[in-house]
DNA sequence: ACGCTGTATCGATCTACTTCAATACAAGGT
DNA sequence: ACCTTGTATTGAAGTAGATCGATACAGCGT
């Protein structure tokens, strides 16, 4: 799953090597599932809730936007691996999947030993 | 840029606090860019090449793409902020700009604070 | 000045995405 | 069993995105 990230579980690349094409595709899905601003506020929403979970019936009112579309942008979080859910009785709660926001800030993160790659000379 | 990150340049929110909605949308526009495999490919070799710079030249023919594609691509990732282009007689150089990864990284990162935010119990 | 090479923009086409109304499914209460 | 509420799926409409060929622009060399 997004690529094999090394036996340390850190940082395959982005910023430290070329990355391969399966692992690019795999990594493009989930930015793509943060690449929507609703998609962006139902996440930060499940993640800082307290208690971690969120009921869809507390998320479908706070987005003047229709049920079936809140239905849809969790599906995609949700195969994106950033959500969970879980039905108990009626209602269906969502809470934040940890493991990979932590994989995308590794990702993102540049190795301590690249400082900055120079800053080449002068420009304008 | 990306809304106001705090004074302290860390952590407006994503896991910690529901993002405003203009917030949510500059952030999209940027984690739209890491979106596409093409992209994310780019970003990696521009990111990864020791002296941190890439010619388009040597991008173009590594990538099965048709040479306006590319570049296309790469105006996407420099209007994210992800890139920067410097003009060098005939060639054009591309290089990261760490300040987007970084952010985008400390965005995701969790505070230390908060280990897992317990299974809760049930409240509708 | 002219041509040549590298890069960017334009216009068009095809695909993917966002959104909604309508409908189906799930679970509890009467 | 029925109805009611919460959630997911379906089908359709409009919009945005990826890609290409053609073309324009920028610098160098002759």
């Amino acid at each position: 799953m997004l690529g094999q990230v090394g036996p340390d579980g850190c940082c395959p690349g982005l910023l430290t090597a070329p990355l391969a094409e399966d692992q690019a595709a795999e990594l493009a899905k989930v930015f793509k599932a943060l690449g929507d601003p609703v998609r962006l506020r139902l996440l930060s929403v499940i993640a800082s809730r307290a208690g971690g979970e969120v009921c869809v019936c507390d998320l479908t009112p706070a987005f003047d936007l229709s049920q079936p579309t809140i239905s849809h942008h969790l599906k995609l979080l949700r195969e994106a691996g950033l959500i969970a859910s879980e039905r108990r009785g009626t209602w269906v709660y969502y809470r934040l999947l940890p493991e990979m926001t932590d994989r995308l800030a590794g990702i993102l993160t540049r190795p301590a030993g690249e400082p900055l790659p120079e800053p080449a000379e002068a420009s304008p």
